[in-house]
DNA sequence: TAATACCTTACTAAATTTGTCAAGTATTTT
DNA sequence: AAAATACTTGACAAATTTAGTAAGGTATTA
């Protein structure tokens, strides 16, 4: 149940790999590639959309590689995860676009709602320099409604 | 990112249909189909899973159908979709079974650990007597690691 | 100009999801 | 007993999504 796709894992690890290098160095995309033991050609398309996100830049030829847009205070793994595999959407009623025919008779509508919102505030508060310092995340407390 | 399955969805309000006749009526598959709009078909699947599982009984015959095993209160949402869906196993190394074999050296796998604990929190706190009574889910404290 | 390294598009095999269908069993009512 | 109701089970398949591979192109530097 909610998985998380081999894209948005091996990004968020790319991405962790990138950061290391943060500020001037740039991480050759095969470097990435044997830390992480992710393929190449997979890495490509997955740095290639993060790119076009924002969240990095590219810097071509000998020498070359990837770099952090920002510092790695200021990129959380929700704007990773959702570059990668679009927005959380646990339903398609949840789905910015096209709200559900029934929402308003629906009795879980509020329910979804509720835990993307929870999971979102997880993952937007979650930092590359959180990973980077190895922070302990508390998981303790299960917070209910 | 991060879909619940059209099988999770359709289970939970299911047993909502049914936790409305706790704990005397019988609610008929029928019935439910229609309250819920989803095919009797796919609902004698889910149903049947959840049986299976134990959160529901049946009786047959004319009058017949289905009934909560428990008290709606004592009977989480989080039940219903790991009845159907599995337990939440947002990667492969978070998954009960066989761990990474990187786990030890995996900048994430704490990430993903303590997001699957959040939301596991969140569904298991969660009953069917909080949708019977239309609680209002806290959404807003999007609380941080 | 050779080597390095990113860029882009196309494609596809495998897995998963989302159901449908058909035939059977149990229970009650008439 | 017979008919009607309603759950039970297993097989199957279309549609979608995932998880990659492959191949060729472009930019930069030594
Ligand atoms: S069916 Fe659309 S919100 Fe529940
Ligand atoms: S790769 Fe297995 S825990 Fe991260």
């Amino acid at each position: 149940m909610l998985k998380l796709s081999t894209k948005g894992q091996y990004g968020v690890r790319a991405m962790f790999e990138i950061a290391r290098g943060y500020p001037e160095h740039p991480v050759a995309i095969r470097e990435i590639a044997e830390r992480q033991d992710v393929s190449v050609a997979y890495l490509e398309q997955i740095l290639n959309t993060l790119r076009k996100a924002g969240l990095i830049t590219s810097v071509r030829g000998p020498g070359g590689g990837y770099l952090l847009s920002r510092s790695p205070r200021e990129i959380s793994i929700g704007e990773i995860l959702r570059g990668l595999d679009g927005p959380v959407a646990l339903t398609a009623c949840q789905d910015p676009l096209a709200g559900c025919v029934r929402a308003d008779g629906c009795v879980t509508s509020l329910l979804w709602k509720a835990l993307g919102e929870k999971i979102e505030g997880f993952l937007d508060q979650m930092t590359l320099h959180d990973l980077l310092a190895g922070k302990k995340f508390g998981s303790e407390r299960a917070v209910g409604a």
